[in-house]
DNA sequence: CGTATTTGACCCGCGC
DNA sequence: GCGCGGGTCAAATACG
């Protein structure tokens, strides 16, 4: 997940790019407890010398800041959601050029995994780079002594963002790809204007499909949270509209998103999320309510097709990355079941609620589980005949789509490498990470990166 | 009929 | 104070 946060307190100066990553917790390094199961980012912003200079003990962002559960499995089932900042060339293979070889896992390794093997295999939607600015190369080298976050959604709840400081910018930003490489920029002081005391959070992702268009020719990646579009306005400078989306999950949530394409690059989606959600992740229940329709056709397309991609039997898992890698980052957003394309969860919720008793997740709530964002098929019966195709790949099938502890056979540090490297990205043959202590799933422990952006 | 989207009008912050 | 431009509102419209 690569986003950042802004905000525009001031009006001037360079963006010192934050880069939180979520560091690796192998080789007993780690200080944070049972990370798989109780962790979470702290979204307290931090200035790059302190990040850069201090160990971080935190693990980083509250997750529960991550306004979009599914732009999370987005990044990792397209490689494609991204950072940055104005100025921030995040270049992963400067990452990569650590001479100390004392890399563990990480960011070094996701960098080495894009990088490596760039040349040695089809383009893919990993092989997207992010291009990471030396001191966000810094800030995440500084990171990688840290413990490792494993990103578990349970842990999830909403926070406020009030009180943080904001990071000034402006939602300009340009998204652009260049040779696979993902690069967002941050325009400086381009006048445009936004309330104050107003967190932003800027995610780049690719456009969806044109299949999935909507009729005023936007594309709404879909997320577990319920848009409602509200508005959109032409943006001067730039030949793209932005809509503007309030969450519809619950009544009163303060929570916004913008979505406007990248002048730079209209093939990227910039989704501007301000203010928080002040409820948990929506239940089947209210992601039904107020969901998007946006999907404007009747056939579902983008749904089944994603879930049919799913459900369509993989015969290996080589030729699931084969289709990935062979699609188109978007096309190939389908983990989950669930596509960036708009509309499509409300569908896949109604298939599921006839499927599935709701007092499930009403049971879950009453013994305190408070399950504030469970992945999409998780509890679904239909699951059964796709995880009985999964399983001819992986004795837990539900760990390779949903390794975030959904199976208590497995250890939590196994469960968190399969939530970080879910398509066993990180299990690299070429990717010489020195592992500390001899400790190879240390070295494979990828870490959740999240990039904090922050303009003082 | 309920809900989501569209779109013009209005509001607000900021720069000049 | 005025104008610009982004953000929001709300009536009209569309959709299921």
């Amino acid at each position: 997940m690569c986003s950042f946060w802004q905000g525009m307190e001031s009006d001037q100066g360079d963006l010192e790019d934050i880069v939180r990553a979520g560091a690796g917790s192998g080789g007993g390094e780690g200080s944070s407890s049972n990370p798989a199961v109780d962790w979470q980012f702290s979204l307290e912003p931090t200035n790059l010398t302190s990040g850069i200079e201090e160990p971080i003990d935190d693990l980083g962002y509250h997750f529960s800041n991550m306004p979009d559960p599914l732009l999370h499995e987005l990044d990792f089932a397209a490689g494609s959601v991204f950072f940055n900042g104005s100025n921030s060339n995040m270049d992963l293979s400067k990452m990569n050029a650590r001479g100390d070889g004392s890399t563990v896992g990480g960011s070094n390794l996701l960098a080495q995994k894009m990088l490596g093997d760039e040349t040695k295999r089809p383009p893919n939607i990993f092989s997207r780079m992010l291009q990471i600015s030396p001191t966000a190369k810094a800030a995440i080298s500084a990171r990688e002594n840290s413990p490792m976050v494993a990103a578990s959604p349970r842990a999830i709840k909403p926070s406020p963002l009030d009180g943080y400081d904001m990071i000034k910018s402006n939602s300009s930003m340009n998204c652009s790809v260049d040779n696979g490489i993902v690069q967002i920029s941050t325009p400086r002081n381009q006048g445009i204007k936004r309330r104050k005391n107003q967190a932003k959070q800027v995610v780049c992702i690719p456009a969806p499909a044109a299949a999935n268009n909507r009729p005023t020719g936007e594309v709404v990646p879909s997320d577990l949270w319920a848009w409602r579009k509200y508005g959109q306005k032409p943006i001067k400078g730039s030949p793209y509209p932005r809509g503007y989306y309030r969450c519809s999950s619950s009544k009163g949530c303060p929570a916004r998103k913008q979505v406007e394409r990248s002048r730079n690059d209209p093939n990227m989606l910039v989704i501007t999320y301000s203010s928080e959600h002040n409820h948990q992740w929506p239940t089947q229940r209210n992601a039904l309510a107020g969901s998007t329709r946006s999907q404007p056709t009747k056939n579902n397309s983008a749904t089944k097709s994603s879930l049919s991609t799913l459900t369509s039997k993989p015969t290996t898992l080589k030729e699931e990355h084969k289709e990935i890698d062979t699609d188109n980052a978007s096309s190939a957003i389908t983990v989950g079941g669930s596509t960036t394309s708009g509309g499509t969860v409300k569908d896949e919720m109604r298939e599921r609620e006839k499927e599935m008793p709701m007092d499930v997740e009403d049971q879950e709530y009453d013994q305190g589980l408070n399950y504030s964002y469970r992945p999409l098929m998780i509890e679904s019966n239909q699951s059964e005949d796709f995880f009985a195709d999964l399983g001819e790949l992986d004795p837990d099938p539900v760990n390779l789509m949903f390794p975030q502890g959904f199976t208590a056979e497995k250890s939590d540090e196994e469960r968190e490498n399969k939530y970080l490297d879910p398509f066993s990205l990180f299990d690299c043959k070429d990717c010489q990470v020195p592992a500390e202590g001899g400790d190879r799933n240390a070295s494979l422990k990828g870490k959740l990166i999240m990039t904090e952006v922050s303009i003082n």
